[in-house]
DNA sequence: CTTCTAACA
DNA sequence: TGTTAGTA
């Protein structure tokens, strides 16, 4: 094979040939994408290798990936082309499904147009609503739940790294877990639930073998001022508390648990939130920031699930969680649903899920 | 004439 | 990402 027949193309030559400015040619440099050799002059000399690659970085870019998504996939960190695939689908879905909504909301206002309605200016806002305001965010999330499950590669940190990790944190919704270090190893302890072993990937970065489950630090100016817990696409953040609230908060859990009776305001929330849904035009102001924002997204869904449950017969408690929550069976004409919910400390719904 | 960096739109 | 300025 000859060795010094590799041919090398400046920027403008490069550009050309795969069809990128030059200006992109350096963003993706400086992102880490690419690193052409240079010649003495600091000219930019790109190689079969840059070029190979860049041909890969204008797939991964059509295919709908942040030029951050793509740094991570080429770097090596992630192994799993089929889950991706498999997510960017479920992107996808989720971007016709959108499109479908848009094109029949589009639909009813021209049967109104044409029958010499009127149209306000709030039908044609809540229109653009529908069309653009959902399917970044679910684009977004798919590639975060992706992201969170994707095969991970465990490093060692030194004990000094892990000294001040180790505390009681509080989540929104007021929930309480404890970071332990147990023989120089850190642990993520949940009540109600048996300690995970953290294992690192980086620096203030650790993972949970066998789970989609990640958990971060936050730092500011050196210290430790939150843990974040990634699950779902999402993530929910705690902040550090001293011992004796975290103690009260636990025996306060522990207590609810072992009296298994539901809070006064649950089943009355419940349906509240079932009827939103099955409305025309849903409110969702009793839901925290984090569940508000995924509510909107799963909206159609939801009405969807509903309406195919019919109307609710009734709703009866079943238990107390290991994390609080309460769970009650909903009984529809044409079915029933698991369902939990819990507060936080605002008073709003922290926590909902439906099964 | 081209590429470089840096800064701004 | 595009554009522009001032260089080498």
């Amino acid at each position: 094979m000859g060795k010094d027949t590799e041919e090398w193309l400046t920027a403008q030559q490069c550009a050309t040939r795969t069809g990128l400015s030059i200006r992109a040619l350096r963003l993706y440099e400086q992102r880490g994408l690419i690193s052409p050799r240079r010649t003495t002059k600091d000219w930019r000399l790109y190689g079969r290798s840059e070029i190979e690659r860049l041909h890969e970085i204008v797939a991964l870019k059509a295919f709908g990936l942040s030029l951050k998504d793509i740094g991570a996939l080429l770097s090596g960190q992630v192994t799993d082309l089929g889950r991706a695939l498999d997510t960017q689908r479920h992107a996808l879905e989720a971007r016709l499904r959108q499109a479908e909504t848009g094109l029949r909301a589009i639909d009813v206002l021209r049967q109104r147009f044409d029958k010499g309605e009127s149209i306000s200016t709030e039908d044609l806002l809540g229109l653009i609503h529908t069309m653009e305001g959902a399917p970044e965010t679910e684009a977004a999330t798919g590639w975060a739940r992706y992201e969170q499950a994707r095969p991970r590669v465990a490093t060692s940190l030194s004990h000094n790294q892990m000294a001040d990790l180790e505390g009681a944190w509080q989540f929104a919704d007021g929930l309480v877990v404890r970071t332990k270090l147990v023989e120089g190893k850190l642990h993520f302890c949940p009540p109600g639930q048996p300690a995970y072993r953290l294992w690192a990937e980086a620096p203030d970065r650790f993972f949970i073998k066998g789970l989609p489950v990640q958990v971060s630090f936050t730092r500011r100016e050196g210290a430790v001022v939150g843990l974040n817990h990634h699950q779902d696409g999402g993530v929910e953040t705690a902040v550090p508390i001293d011992s004796a609230s975290a103690a009260l908060a636990e025996t306060t859990l522990a207590q609810r648990i072992t009296e298994q009776q539901p809070l006064a305001a649950s089943a009355a929330a419940i349906r509240g939130v079932i009827a939103t849904h099955g409305a025309a035009d849903p409110d969702f102001d009793n839901l925290a920031p984090a569940l508000k924002r995924l509510a909107e997204e799963q909206r159609d869904h939801m009405a969807a699930v509903l309406a195919s449950l019919g109307p609710l017969q009734s709703l009866d408690f079943t238990r107390v969680s290991d994390t609080g929550l309460d769970i009650f069976i909903a009984n529809f004409a044409q079915g029933r649903l698991e369902i939990g919910i819990g507060f936080a400390p605002s008073g709003k719904i922290s926590t909902l899920y439906f099964t």
